[in-house]
DNA sequence: TCAAGGGCTTGACGCTGTCAAGTTGTACGC
DNA sequence: GCGTACAACTTGACAGCGTCAAGCCCTTGA
């Protein structure tokens, strides 16, 4: 049943998703999604769990590996959007999925954001303030999640393909991670050096 | 009937906006919408299409007014976002507003694409390549639109309410800005070195 | 005077989420 | 071996939804 909403969502988006057509795509009556998920917000919870459980894994991966956290970071975040845009278009709609109401999708995404605080760790390369940590996770996070529903479902990808002289999506893709990764990197240098 | 999907968006996000309650709000028959809008989607592409048309005012007065377009630029576009937040849950939702169908919502869109490319121009202070252009309106871009959507409906809000060392949001939100600033008129500047 | 069309209306269709009330099958204490 | 309990569904109904179809007024222009 997830993985049948998980595929309409990707193609349609999650407007799409009825508890109806699910249970069809499941050859299971009408009902039997509700036994599981308890309602149409149960299967985005359960998706958005799923997804921020993943989010948080690739994170920890790019921090656990890499000589640039900031870059691969970014990077980690931006692949996991176009790779599983289907889960990501729903984890950060607090009204379609009533995270808050669902422990267990909270405490994912709870993970997901500790492993963006690890992440602001290497790159400051200290233990900064908790306000400073707060402002340096919203800024790397900012960015990200900004490229990222941008190239998912904003105008941007549109927009490059008019423009002839983009030639490859992925390599433009990759100058502004560039970019972003040169600011991140002398912004905290720059805080070190104070 | 636009204000009432608006205020509808607004309260309860998209996704609630029916065309008989707007019907209903409005006092008149269940099939009046069609008549203006045709179908749904157009409801939110004519919402789609004011947000741009504001959006685009917004930027042009940071852009026109200030000596720190970047600055003034980001929180111009954080503004918006908070203060028609109906407005801008549905501009960037391809899915919903079938906005690439609807030629007065992408000429709008367009007009605030330009605004941010004039904002550019300022921000590196040159004329830059196309290309090169294009990497900093989406670096800009990302930033601005990552910021406002973690806000209006993303986790972010709730996670500094949880934490008790940051005690303005306002104030936290201004700290954010001025890392960014920073940043963005760093890189700029060292692009004009090189 | 009359046709055209804008601005609606009522009516119907199939689809939707959800409540309510069964119906199976299986596991477990007695 | 039997009864209870509970999970895993099922069928049936309901109001509300988007949308197609058709009709009704009123203003405008010929």
């Amino acid at each position: 049943m997830l993985d049948a909403a998980i595929d309409i969502i990707t193609r349609d988006g999650a407007e799409h998703v009825s508890m109806r057509e699910v249970a069809r795509r499941a050859s299971v009556s009408h009902q039997a999604p509700y036994h599981y998920f308890g309602d149409r917000a149960g299967i985005f919870a359960a998706i958005s769990e799923e997804g921020f459980l993943g989010l948080s894994d690739a994170l920890h991966r790019a921090n656990a590996s890499s000589t640039h956290p900031a870059r691969d970071g970014l990077r980690a975040y931006l692949t996991f959007a176009m790779s599983h845009r289907g889960h990501f278009r729903v984890m950060f709609r607090n009204d379609i999925c009533g995270i808050s109401t669902h422990d267990s999708a909270l405490l994912a995404a709870d993970q997901a954001f500790n492993a963006l605080l690890s992440l602001v760790n290497r790159v400051v390369d200290s233990e900064p303030s908790e306000e400073n940590a707060m402002v340096w996770a919203t800024t790397l996070w900012s960015i990200a999640h900004g490229l990222a529903t941008l190239v998912i479902d904003g105008p941007l990808m549109p927009r490059l393909a008019k423009q002839p002289s983009i030639g490859d999506t992925d390599s433009f893709l990759e100058s502004v991670l560039d970019q972003f990764e040169t600011m991140v990197n002398q912004q905290a240098k720059a805080l070190f050096n104070t």
